[in-house]
DNA sequence: GTTCCGATTTTCT
DNA sequence: GAAAATCGGAACA
């Protein structure tokens, strides 16, 4: 743990990165560092899990059947940029747009692990520590100061993502989305499997049949 | 330990 | 008016 980040321009991932298929770009921006300056201060964790969400095809996407609308809009959009909106009330949801202009796309990231601004995340989550600072798509947007104000924006400013070392496939696992109402058997969903930041994905309460027979390793 | 419920607001029908 | 890519707290075992 430890060893806080020290931001590189040089290794900020350009938009050539996000414009490929967007399970490719879900698996490997594993291990990359998201940072925000959002408040004028800056802070950073690696990602470790992701969830990719496509275009028409794909019924758990905002983009699915319903075409362009002034929310998902952006998913639209050039590659590169952030697409953020609010679900349930109270929780913002930060993805990174991918594929071409005029093609939807975004990855959705779940959950991160702080190195860098520990101190500001975890004064933003008043009240939580550690593995809670994070771990899950809600909890990082708040840690990092994300708001509705950021959908749009161009990653590189305000918000990044650096490049880092990958992360090797028999760390990583696949498996269905998770919160959806439709789609959530689609193997979109990665994360590094001995990270204890990933998100759990709640083993019961909602979803009926979630889970995509426990867990399948990554090797695919 | 696990399971269930309510909050709160934006977006879309 | 209903649903939503969730979270946190309360209740129960």
């Amino acid at each position: 743990m430890t060893g806080s980040f020290e931001p590189d321009p040089a290794r900020i991932l350009s938009a050539a990165f996000f414009a490929r298929p967007t399970a490719t770009v879900a698996r490997e921006l594993l291990g990359k560092v998201l940072a925000s300056r959002a408040g004028g201060v800056f802070t950073a964790g690696v990602i470790v899990e992701t969830e990719a969400y496509l275009g028409s095809d794909d019924p758990g996407s905002h983009a699915a059947t319903r075409g362009v609308t002034a929310r998902n809009r952006v998913m639209y959009g050039p590659p590169g940029c952030a697409y953020v909106y609010l679900t349930y009330g109270n929780h913002h949801m930060l993805n990174l747009v991918t594929e071409g202009q005029g093609v939807a796309g975004a990855v959705l990231v779940r959950a991160i692990e702080p190195v860098s601004g520990l101190e500001v995340m975890e004064a933003r989550r008043a009240g939580r520590a550690d593995s809670e600072l994070t771990n899950g798509p809600g909890k990082l947007a708040s840690a990092l100061g994300i708001d509705l104000g950021h959908t749009g924006v161009t990653l590189g400013g305000e918000i990044a993502v650096y490049d880092a070392a990958g992360v090797d496939d028999d760390r990583v696992g696949a498996s269905g989305r998770i919160g959806l109402s439709a789609g959530h058997d689609l193997p979109l969903r990665f994360y590094l499997t001995d990270n204890r930041y990933v998100s759990r994905g709640r083993t019961g309460p909602r979803s009926p049949g979630r889970a995509v027979g426990g867990q399948m390793r990554g090797t695919a």
